[in-house]
DNA sequence: AACGATTGGGGTAATTCGGGAC
DNA sequence: CTTGTCCGAATTACCCCAATCG
């Protein structure tokens, strides 16, 4: 297979699981950061959710985020 | 306004194994969606398939009808 | 024809979903 | 107000091995 294929614009997925183990938390609640809003969501065609790394990342590195209210 | 794509110029064909990384999921799911009807599928001449990089992105994007909110 | 890598088909674990309550 | 746990049902992941791909 050749490198040279445009197949990946955006990044690699995470699944929920994963996401989870990074904070210390439930699947459940990552699920209820995606409902929430607070976490962009990828949808397999199943209806289950895949994460970008870079946002997960950026969120655990502590960038300044957009708080709602203080 | 109506669209010209009576006949698109079909694309780059993805193997199971591209739309799987592009998903985050196993090449084996892939194979499932399209038995299942939720993707396009080229056939080789061996049984093998192959899928529309076109549909694979817009169901990356999310973009089947309506979906704004989630 | 031979080779490594991928795919297909089948079966069986492991995740995830969704709702709802505590 | 956020988080973790419970449940049933659906989806997905990993195991095998034969066939196809390039």
């Amino acid at each position: 297979m050749a490198t040279t294929h445009t197949t990946l614009p955006q990044g690699a997925l995470l699944t929920p699981g994963e996401v989870a183990v990074m904070f210390r938390v439930d699947p459940k609640t990552v699920t209820r950061w995606a409902q929430a809003g607070k976490l962009s969501a990828v949808r397999t065609l199943g209806g289950h959710r895949r994460f970008h790394e870079d946002e997960v990342r950026q969120l655990l590195e502590g960038v300044p985020q957009q708080r709602v209210a203080d």
